[in-house]
DNA sequence: CATGAATGAGTGTTCATTCAT
DNA sequence: CATGAATGAACACTCATTCAT
């Protein structure tokens, strides 16, 4: 009952420290590894707070409600991903197999790899839940996304490398294995044995050669 | 099947001619549907019951849980799937690529299309949340679909029309854009306009045409 | 540990009766009571329902929310309330002096002497917060009985018992201090000790008698 | 007062020029406004410190809790109310009726007409959920006004201008539409159309006249 | 067997109150 | 003194599950 005199510093856990600056990326950050792992609606509020090193109290000091925090992962993690490939078309000089096969991997690099490409497995599965995230996603994704790969293919036939083929299937055919490679690693991977484990680089270049291979006007390399 | 000569009410009998022993199967097909639609969580025990035409009790009845319930529906359309195409393989007899192109369109006749293919959604989407069903689903269909197509890959290297490649990766590569297809189909293609539709048939004809043309030893034809 | 063997009726405290159609009635029951007691805010959602012998789920099964809950309660009391003495005042043929006094007595015994009236003092107390149900309450319950009051006047000025008079205000004049008995036995008088205790029936009384006077024509008797 | 001639932001000093010690008396203004306009429960501590231009932690430098914020709005303004007309009675040297009548309309002057009426209003509401302030109420401003209006009619009755009538119950008579007004004016009144409005000097015109008619010995005049 | 009224643990959200700065 | 970021107890409401009828 008495306190101990000792001189040991006691550090409370809880020191309500104060970084309001910090504090929605923190949310975010943990959210984001909370909705991917578990999706949104097993996704408790406490939980992200927590995982956040704050109380449920503070998570709605700064996103008014869950679905706002949903929206706001989705945003925040969607901005990244823009127009970063665009840039790479522009510069490219060499042909236009190599620049397709370049961008892919790039892609994967810099956004499938990450952990922000959970959203788009997150996109998908809560698409009938979030319509309105689904049109923005669709919107600001995927049909800039489908322009810059219908772009690349576009060079590809008006320097005669490529075969003339439809482009608007042809291009969500190029781009239907990433998606896949991302949904994969969010959802049955973690789940099946190595046997079965897909090496996202070898996937991307096999994809990748045959895609190639596939359009070109004489595939004799 | 006659007719009592009582006067008791007999409007009762016209209006609900259900068989009992129906009911399981038609409680599957509606909670296939309301699961495939809205998601796991986001699916109330009792619409589903509502939409199978009977009352919330009787769901129970049949089901111990939600959870069971959710499995039984993955685990009755899973045996769909299996083991359909495995047959074609055996019987053909022209050139693989044919086969391979066969083999993708009767995939998207006979499962793609149909409410069934709605389970595949469910699976990747939930999958973190049902473990079990994920390893059951790679162990069930992944596995035994990919082995199917790699022996198709296999018939065409050894018969000398395809090149020889790694066919690990080149299964999933045949297979990803079908997944994506069956996913982009319950997620985003009901937010999308018209115009970055995709039409089922001819991304698939595309897909084939160009694998096929990547994996020939001379796609010369 | 073990459990006696006794055989005395272990009658469950939780019988889960089933009777639909008198739990609105004991909810609205309950709700009324708590609310006038300790105001909307105050009254907490699980506590009408026990009080009505339910769970908290069983509440939320009849009304959508608390404030549905709350305008249910107001409407319920209210309907009573409404066109009571209306009839009265037809069939009455003594002077008119006599018709007022008898009206405010039967008000009194028929409303504000029961636990309905309370409903009175729950608007006025609550109307900023639920305007919609004050303008209910204004349209409902305070211009009916202003008109009613106001037709008695008529009566006594055109038979020239009553000195013509400005009639909207003397409407109000009459019937505030019946509003002020109800808001009082609803607020200070559980409060407040004997000595200042107020005697609705000598109040109303002693009320009538000097409402009478001002108005006759001739205060001779 | 003279400007210091450093080259440091300077317009800080402009926009507050509050004194300190005012502080308490902003709040409890604030307070005011929103308790009568909104009750108690549903004004949150925020909004008073907004409106009273400071923030929520200086709040709680002044008053411990709420609910003290609460007491200290209603003691703070009950003290203006009492005593005030008790002056009147004993300079006033015309007809008792004429004095009633004056009190009345003075009464409402100055303070029926004010904010400060607002705390009867909120008495009242808050009444059961604050006993303590309906008990301090009801010494301190119930029992002296009721002493004030009963020493009114003593003085009537004993230079035999009014009848001997039930002084305690008369009393209330008196005071009820008074109270009745105030109540109106803050709860349905904002509510009700301009058809239904309430003038509160004719109100009390009316009310006087019918009071003093109905005292009058001789009401000839 | 079937029903649907009843339950209560669980979750999102609010807001009075605290305290490091 | 003043601030406002942070807290967490409290409450409205949901919904899978039960069980008397």
């Amino acid at each position: 009952m008495s306190k101990p005199i000792s001189a040991a510093p006691v550090l409370e856990a809880h020191k309500r420290e104060r970084r309001k600056e910090a504090r929605p990326g923190e949310l975010l950050e943990a959210a984001l590894d909370l909705f991917v792992e578990k999706g949104y609606a097993a996704t408790r509020a406490e939980e992200v707070a927590v995982r956040a090193g704050v109380s449920k109290g503070t998570l709605f000091l700064y996103f008014p409600s869950k679905e706002e925090l949903f929206k706001a992962v989705v945003r925040e993690n969607l901005a990244r991903t823009v127009s970063e490939g665009a840039s790479e078309l522009e510069v490219f000089d060499g042909p236009t197999g190599e620049l397709l096969t370049h961008m892919m991997q790039q892609w994967w690099a810099r956004y499938g790899a990450t952990k922000a490409s959970g959203i788009s497995k997150l996109i998908i599965s809560e698409a009938s839940n979030f319509p309105e995230l689904a049109r923005f996603y669709q919107e600001e994704v995927v049909v800039p996304g489908t322009e810059l790969v219908r772009r690349v293919l576009q060079r590809g036939i008006d320097r005669g490398e490529f075969r003339p083929v439809d482009l608007h299937h042809t291009v969500h055919v190029i781009m239907a294995p990433l998606i896949f490679l991302v949904m994969w690693k969010h959802s049955l991977a973690p789940c099946c044995g190595a046997a079965a484990a897909i090496d996202p680089e070898t996937f991307i270049a096999q994809h990748a050669d045959l895609m190639v291979r596939g359009l070109l006007k004489e595939p004799n390399a």
